[in-house]
DNA sequence: CGACAAATCTTGACACCGTCAACATACATC
DNA sequence: GATGTATGTTGACGGTGTCAAGATTTGTCG
């Protein structure tokens, strides 16, 4: 190994992650090309392939940090149970708005069309969202055996709506359909009423 | 007029629009290209060009037909105060999600970042979608007046929420993350709940 | 150590894409 | 009939994802 140039670069599977996360922050995610990747690493326009099958594999595996950076947040948020569900709805809500609008392009990615609907996820992708969701449904029915939420209602379906709700504000606010985030802090407390006192 | 072998198209900007709502029901949003759709119309790659400004300005039409489409269906469910607005709601979130479902393409267009966050979108259709909305919120005034919603809501706030939620549940569905219709039929009843007896 | 296989990186090529510039044709109007 | 405007054309530029074939390095086994 001469260490100088060297013809194999060395880890370039995580250089390009960490390089396309940089792309993505400047210039969304549009503005991410397998080309201009390669240039930024100064390496030639195909050397990706060897690491990742097409684009839409390095766009699960960016997706994937999303998740296990959002997984990582979710234990937090779930290890003990609350006091008030009003409360730490509203404190949930807040940190999954945060996590969204801050990690925006990482979100879109996470949940998006791209991925999902076209290009099919990778199954390690798949299953790691899958966990996400599924550590907010047994929090739910943890609720519910203390007598938090109601025991009548489904707990999945309880799951579902809530996290519905709060995506679907996350989608308004990336895609530029709302921008006040004022407004937004505002609609996330409505929502939280209607959830906690029902 | 020699009819055959006209150089004009006639109305190629009418035409263009078909063509390219055709294309997006085939081949999704994604497979709608400027130069493709000129071939399927025999037309030269940038005939387009002198009927849309740009891509965008294409995909801004065909939004605007999708908002005017939706717009005659709100003025119908929005025409009469409900007896009960759980019924009302239950048979509104019905309608919304059959027209995202049913018109996927156009309403991931109506919706959807390409043309809010990206592309600007036109001044017509920034009018069109606007006029949607602010009918539903007047919808929930009138509801209140009639003493149907509480009126110490803010109708507003209100009226965001719950088209949040619905929107939310849509972007699922068509996003490709919850593809169950039967558990989506669910979610909406539990969301009509929270919001009909709140 | 040498040979051979696997991993990694390269260039060349193909088929797309959006869109600008320059030019050609048809139509409308004076 | 001349002239301007609307509409159509081809040519070109720079961009994209990705496949195939060849080069080079690394790892493995006898």
């Amino acid at each position: 190994m001469t260490d100088k140039n060297k013809y194999h670069h060395g880890d370039l599977q995580q250089k390009l992650l960490n390089e396309a996360a940089l792309v993505i922050a400047e210039k969304s995610i549009d503005g991410l090309s397998m080309r201009g990747l390669a240039d930024r690493l100064g390496v030639s326009r195909t050397a990706a392939y060897h690491h990742f099958k097409d684009k839409n594999g390095l766009l699960c595996a960016i997706a994937e940090d999303g998740f296990r950076r959002w997984q990582a947040e979710l234990d937090g948020l779930l290890s003990q149970l609350p006091e008030s569900m009003e409360i730490w709805f509203e404190h949930f809500s807040r940190a999954y708005l945060d996590f969204a609008t801050e990690s925006a392009e990482h979100y879109d990615l996470m949940f998006g069309r791209p991925i999902w609907k076209h290009g099919q996820p990778t199954e390690s992708l798949r299953k790691l969202s899958y966990d996400a969701f599924q550590s907010y449904v047994e929090f739910v029915e943890r609720c519910q055996q203390k007598n938090l939420i109601a025991e009548e209602q489904n707990a999945l379906r309880l799951a579902q709506v809530s996290w519905g709700t709060l995506h679907g504000l996350c989608r308004l606010i990336n895609d530029g359909i709302y921008i006040d985030r004022d407004s937004v802090e505002d609609m996330c407390k409505n929502s939280v009423r209607l959830f906690a006192t029902n």
